[in-house]
RNA sequence: GGUUUCGUGGCCGAGUGGCUAGGCGGGGGUCUGCAAAACCCUUCACAGCGGUUCGAAUCCGCUCGAAACCUCCA
């Protein structure tokens, strides 16, 4: 089909590398899911759409992809919480619900979210709390070689063991006699032979509702051992791609890098692939800092930050134009741009079956396509193909207004490059679903309404066709009058 | 304090030794009954100071400023 010569940036290494699986055709991707205990913000939805674009892309170049993004359900401490209680157990207590509610609530409300991104499902998505006898499996396997100690029912992974023989730090930069010196007195940090342990397992308070049995008695898993888990249980022990946000880097995959190493004696990932953070005013849009908003508030316009509501494929098209390893601001004027630029888009793409076919035009398709390629294999970047895909728009409109002309081939193969790119990789569909059959009759009587204004016109009876068009448009319909006749829109404002 | 980044035009955002990024906005024009759309033209730039170079926004150094991580976070 095309040649793989995919780049992508190895967080590991600090460089781009030409992609190679290990198993080719099949490539596993494992990226770090959400914690299901509030609505997703925009922020979330940045890794979503960043590993949707990876995952589509290495689909369309002809691999055969499991992808495996996990829902965390247990084990994240909440900061302002003594008792080591998590989040989903406090906030169950909070609203009088089973823990397990909340997570069915959220997870439902994560997976309508990320339906309306087009964001394409995970070909695997556990939960954590559905990996409970892995998870202490491995914690097995860790305390057996030696990288782990027990202390009070609780288990903790030691890293200065573990950097005797290995090297703790690598992913981040970090070196371990600054992590010592470094970290912040935390509760429970007495049971630990250095600051820079981190917890395996956790001993349960009697007033901890999620709890499971294990050999050190009951309690729930640590803060980072369910990914290692659940990669290795469908992934395997080696796999190619581990996906993420910058913020997890450290400690987050750190930690895993060294539990897996540790359990196992392998590296367990190929490449590591981070995307930026969205912000908001300069600063990291983040559930801590409370400066959120969500996904739905965008969707709906009901949060004092937003003049208006955005379409989820405003807020895709925003976060496609903008390459995913640099932080992306946000801002209502940001996005209006972003709206504007991809209703452009969307209407040069419509218009191409329009395209009366002429003699063959002095422009290369062919070129604007392997351009794109070329983006996106250069590290995944989409403003680029993007702006060769506003190329493309010009030599449509510029066709369509009969002042070029392009042959039937060409006319294909602009329809074949918005397809590819616009459609399949970057996931970006028309809004305007045209599936009930309320919309054949709309369409009827919108026919109806454009003849009778079309006759006004011809008349000269200005002041009736102006009075539709105005009304119309105090209904957000959009009418637009061109050399082939009026057409209507619905406007998405 | 440590680690890692970044600082581009009115806004958002690419690029990274010499060749137009792109989008949005602003200005002018063509088209139109008027609009809208479209098309054409146009405006505004690389934080500062040094250095390397024939040539730097791009490499190096310093200064200033910002962010992320070091604690749950996408």
């Amino acid at each position: 089909m095309t040649e793989k010569n995919l780049n992508i940036y190895n967080t590991l290494t600090r460089k781009k590398e030409l992609f190679e699986p290990l198993h080719p055709p099949y490539v596993g991707l494992y990226v770090c899911g959400p914690t299901v205990y509030g609505d997703a913000h925009l922020g979330h939805a940045r890794p979503a759409i960043t590993f949707d674009l990876l995952f589509r892309y290495l689909k369309h170049i002809g691999y055969k992809v499991r992808y495996v993004r996990n829902i965390t359900d247990v084990g994240h401490l909440e900061n302002d919480c003594d008792d080591g209680e998590d989040k989903i157990a406090k906030k169950a207590r909070l609203e009088k619900l089973e823990p397990m509610e909340v997570v069915q609530h959220y997870t439902t409300r994560y997976h309508q979210d990320m339906d309306a991104l087009k964001v394409i499902r995970p070909s695997i998505e556990p939960h954590a709390s559905g990996h409970i006898i892995e998870q202490i499996e491995m914690i097995e396997s860790i305390l057996d070689k030696g990288f782990a100690y027990e202390v009070n029912g609780s288990v903790y992974f030691d890293v200065v063991e573990y950097n005797k023989k290995y090297n703790y730090g690598k992913l981040s930069g970090r070196k371990l006699d600054d992590l010592i010196c470094n970290t912040r007195d935390l509760e429970g940090q007495d049971e630990k032979k250095n600051n820079a342990d981190f917890a395996l397992w956790k001993k349960a308070s009697p007033n901890h509702i999620m709890r499971w049995k294990s050999p050190w008695g009951e309690g729930f898993p640590g803060w980072h051992i369910e990914c290692s888990a659940m990669s290795k249980k469908y992934l395997g022990e080696k796999f190619d791609i581990h996906g993420g946000g910058m913020d997890l880097l450290f400690p987050h995959h750190e930690c895993e890098i060294a539990q897996s190493v540790a359990a196992t004696g392998n590296e367990a990932v190929n490449y590591w692939v981070h995307n930026n953070m969205i912000t908001i005013n300069g600063q990291k849009m983040g559930k801590s800092l409370d400066n959120f908003i969500t996904l739905r508030e965008f969707f709906n316009g009901n949060h004092k930050a937003l003049k208006k509501e955005y379409s989820p494929m405003t807020l895709r098209f925003f976060i496609l134009q903008a390459h995913y390893r640099s932080t992306l601001d946000f801002s209502n004027e940001a996005l209006i741009a972003a709206e504007k630029g991809l209703e452009r888009l969307m209407e040069a793409k419509n218009k191409i079956e329009k395209i009366e076919p002429g003699k063959k035009g002095n422009v290369s398709i062919d070129q604007i396509k392997n351009k794109c390629y070329d983006a996106l294999n250069d590290d995944l970047n989409t403003p680029i193909a993007i702006s060769h895909l506003f190329d493309a728009v010009k030599i449509i409109n510029s066709a369509f207004d009969k002042k070029t002309s392009l042959d039937k081939s060409q006319i294909d193969e602009l329809s074949n490059l918005f397809n590819i790119f616009l459609n399949d990789i970057f996931g970006i569909e028309s809004s305007q679903q045209a599936d009930s059959s309320d919309d054949n009759k709309v369409e009827e009587l919108m026919d109806v309404i454009l003849e009778v204004r079309k006759n006004a016109r011809e008349k000269k009876d200005f002041q009736i066709s102006d009075y539709i068009r105005d009304k119309l448009n105090e209904l957000n319909i959009e009418i637009k009058d061109t050399k082939e006749g009026a057409s209507w829109s619905i406007k998405k404002s």
